[in-house]
DNA sequence: ACTGTGACACAGG
DNA sequence: CCCTGTGCCACAG
């Protein structure tokens, strides 16, 4: 997809990571074909169009965005929980709950 | 249309 | 452990 945007491509893997799973901003980036552009990705996640699961998407520490909108990590981390993902101190472990996309 | 600056990050020192 | 550098994209002027 050349026309396409780089931001396209994020917003494809985002919505297609399912419920109880999560990715890093540095591995959506990779997928989508810069592995360096994981703050890019972050910055798409925060200007990005509602409707994408951005909740779904956490550092390479496991812990959640910062700047999440609209209640920042508390906020990303509630709605984690809602998915049944055990999320403690505004961290999850990565190990249970990394998504491997497979397009 | 172009340039400058910042950002939900990551790896290395 | 803290701090710095690198790299990519998006937004504002």
């Amino acid at each position: 997809m050349l026309d396409s945007s780089f931001r396209q491509r994020v917003y494809e893997i985002v919505a297609r990571i399912p419920s109880g799973r999560v990715m890093t901003y540095g591995q959506v980036a990779a997928v989508c074909g810069s592995p360096q552009a994981a703050r890019a990705v972050g910055q798409i996640a925060h200007f990005g169009d509602a409707g994408i699961p951005w909740h779904r998407v956490v550092n390479a520490n496991g812990q959640t965005a910062s700047g999440f909108w609209p209640d920042g990590r508390l906020g990303q981390s509630r709605l984690l929980r809602d998915e049944n993902i055990k999320v403690k101190d505004n961290k999850l472990n990565l190990v249970d709950y990394l998504w491997n996309p497979k397009t």
